[in-house]
Parts: C-alpha cells; sequence; structure tokens
DNA sequence: AAATAAATGTTTGCATACTAATGAATGAGG
DNA sequence: CCTCATTCATTAGTATGCAAACATTTATTT
C-alpha cells in the first residue's frame, strides 16, 4: 500500500527541513561567505596549505564542486593558489591574510549560527542528535 | 579562541553529511526522479489537484524552485496542468495516469530508500532522530 | 624504456535552491 | 467603480552538487 506512506515522516524530509532552516540561519549570521565556502575556509584553516582534491575531500565534496567554489574564493581573494613545483598536477591552496581573518571572524560566527540552530534542544540532545546523524 | 572550533562537530556540517548519504541511497534506488521531483509527486497524490504554488509550499520549496521541478515532471509527462478557470493567476496541477503508477512504484522503493538510510539505528534511534530534527 | 594504471584538475550538462525583479490577475476598501 | 496591496507564476542571476568525459602528470608494471 501506498497509502501509509507519509511524506512528512521520512528521515530525508525532514533532513531536507533542517537543512534549510540550519541554512536561513546561517545567511542571517554570515553573508560574506556561503557555507559551502565556509567549510572550506575552515578547513583550511585547520589543516594549512593542502592540494585542491586533497581540500575538497576533507569537507566531502566532490572535485568539480570544490573547483567552483574555490575559484569564487580566489575571485574574492580569501585564497591563494600555486602549482606544487614536486606535483605539477596539483594547485595547493592557502588561505590568504584577509582570508584568514574572514575565517577567524566566522568562526566565531558560527558558534552562534550552531548555538541558535539547536536552540531548542537540550546539550544532551544535541549531542545524542549528532551522534544519530553520524550512524546515517 | 577559533581553535576551539571543529567542522567535523558542527550540526550544519553533519547535517550536510547525513543528506549527502541519503542522496546517494536514493539515486541507487530511484532513478527515473530525483528526490525533489519525487517529493513533488508524493505530495501530489496526497493532496490531488493542487495550485503550483500552493504545492510548492507542502513541501517546502521556493516558487522558483517549484516551477523548475514541475516544469520537468510536465516534460516526462507525470503531471498536467491546467489554468485555473475561476482564477487565471492558477496552475492547477495533477497527477497523470504515469505519473501516478511511478508514484506507487517510487513510494514502495522510498520505503526501502528510508530502511536503507537509517538501518544503522533502532526503531527508537530512528523515533529520536526525527523528534530532533522537528526541534531544529 | 614502454605500456599501463592511477591521481589531479577542468569542463560540460543537468538538477536543485534562493533572491530579486517583473507582469498578470485578484480581492479588499474607500 | 477604482486604487492598492496581495497572490501567482515567471525570469534572471548566483551558488551548490553530481556524473561523465577529458588532458596532464605521476606512479607502476612489464
Amino acid at each position: 500500500m501506498a497509502n501509509d506512506y507519509r511524506l512528512d515522516d521520512q528521515v530525508g524530509y525532514k533532513l531536507r527541513l533542517a537543512t534549510q532552516r540550519h541554512l536561513e540561519i546561517f545567511s542571517q549570521h554570515i553573508s560574506d561567505v556561503t557555507p559551502t565556502q565556509f567549510s572550506i575556509l575552515a578547513r583550511l584553516y585547520e589543516v594549512g596549505e593542502i592540494s585542491q582534491n586533497q581540500l575538497g575531500r576533507l569537507v566531502a565534496m566532490d572535485a568539480a564542486t570544490t573547483k567552483g567554489v574555490i575559484s569564487r574564493l580566489l575571485e574574492k581573494q580569501l585564497v591563494v593558489a600555486r602549482v606544487d613545483p614536486n606535483d605539477l598536477r596539483r594547485r595547493q591552496i592557502s588561505l590568504t591574510d584577509a582570508g584568514r581573518e574572514v575565517t577567524i571572524a566566522s568562526i566565531e560566527k558560527a558558534k552562534k549560527i550552531t548555538a541558535e540552530t539547536v536552540a531548542h534542544l537540550t546539550e544532551r540532545d544535541v549531542q545524542r542528535l549528532l551522534a544519530l546523524l553520524d550512524k546515517i
């Protein structure tokens, strides 16, 4: 029977709604970079100079997607790229000074974003949610 | 301090990863329509004929996004549109016979998709996850 | 060394997804 | 009846996100 299927009760649907809500909160706090761009910046801040593809993998992004994100960050002069002399296929990506500033400032805002996203949850609920999402 | 921020522990990041995983499972089971298109079809199956914008709202989609999705469903002849005689602004959308067939078949597959997505969770965990996502 | 395989990055095509702006149609209130 | 705000749908622009095909470079095998 297809009649006992309720779209509203499906994990995928609720995931989309939760993501939607989170993205809305994000854009209210951070407007100079997108969530995806922020992921790249935050990871870059953690690991330092790294190749474009490797960086993409560290944020679970497709190579094609990563290319686009990096291009836009290059335009904004938040990152720089240089060809790796040891491996001419690779583009080493790193933060510019401006990029580091934006990243640090954004991280502080990101903490607020996370807090606001889970504002209706207790600390224990948040930990539970993170653990459950991990298992998916 | 920006050093105590771990991207991997953020709700938004984990939401993206979970969604990614779910979409992958989806595409493995259903290839004739996308997840978004399926949402529209499933809702349309629930409520019957309805205006395009209203339908979009029922699946939490932007009017612009809805337009694109409906266009592609029209091309596939899974839905039909007719101008509402009582309100010439409105396009009433409904399932075609083929659309109804695809929807019913997809719903059965969707149950498997949901099951596979939460395969690593107990029934109680699933209910907990849905409740937590609701609170976001 | 030559052939093969693998990794890296680019490009194209398709499908969301949102914002902002536009135009057509409707309905409410004066 | 007329104006005006609202609703509905469309369009343009920007940004993911994935698949597939491709060139370049590097690594491996024979």
